[in-house]
DNA sequence: CTCATGTCAGATCAACTGAAATGG
DNA sequence: CCCATTTCAGTTTATCTGACATGA
């Protein structure tokens, strides 16, 4: 143990970070998902048909990898792109049926994910972590112009 | 605000991981450093001299990182590759002066980014986060046979 | 003219992989 | 022969940039 690491929030978090991605994208890739394609359905899920610079903003993932994602879902069949007929620049993103089913599926996938990452806590404790990082991750990025 | 992320552990995680971890490279670039070269020198100077395969293990960095973060360090004076006489395939690595120095300077840019990330949470608040997330990032990471 | 939108190519960065050379 | 160490080249993944065409 370092000691000049080991009270330091941003080298935790850094490890603690490491460990929740490797067993999500794990979780996620036994699925055969991905964790964009989660966030993507549920937004659609929660907002109905969205233009992709909308579900982009929405789901916190960049324009760019949003059509990337969207090409998957799509060959997929889980999200469909329509023409929006008042915006012709736009797309209107829907959820699909299977892509509703998909979302369900996952649901218990992340569930199982987040039970395996806080085990080490017991449950007011869980309670307390969530709602203090919450206020930490509420907090606007580093600065950009 | 997405209600199938917004208690998730992991996205919470994801979230206030990547604005510490903007914080963190933006004080670290504008003090002309890198958070590798904090983490190799802070171990230098708790450990004494290391081998590069040790020091990788100390400062959980991949031996061909600490390869590349030395060559910066070396050619910068603070830190040394010495040969090992005892075992000809090692290096031994030293903490210079002035790489002493620079880990005093860094000190200090990091612990104004520990307190600028912190802010949101009064004192006893970050000293219950500190404990809860150790206690998460002492777990093994996902699984690695 | 300006701004927004969707798309594409690629830059960047941390973390890691695989292989080679050297030596225990 | 097997394993450890250092180095190098390159892959992967998430995130972001810049440019472009289209259209509001």
């Amino acid at each position: 143990m370092v000691s000049r690491l080991r009270d330091q929030a941003s080298w935790l978090l850094s490890r603690a970070h490491l460990r929740a991605h490797g067993v999500l994208q794990e979780a996620f890739a036994a699925a055969g998902s991905r964790p964009y394609h989660y966030r993507i359905l549920a937004v659609l899920e929660e907002f109905g048909p969205l233009s992709q610079a909308e579900l982009g903003r929405r789901a916190g993932i960049d324009p760019s990898d949003v059509t990337t994602s969207l090409d998957a879902l799509g060959s997929l069949g889980f999200a469909a792109r329509e023409a929006d007929p008042l915006d012709r620049r736009r797309k209107r993103i829907r959820l699909t049926d299977a892509g509703r089913d998909e979302l369900l599926r996952l649901d218990a996938v992340l569930g199982a994910v987040q039970k395996r990452f806080l085990a080490p806590l017991n449950s007011a404790e869980q309670a307390e972590f969530l709602r203090l990082i919450a206020r930490l991750s509420d907090e606007p990025g580093p600065s950009r112009p």
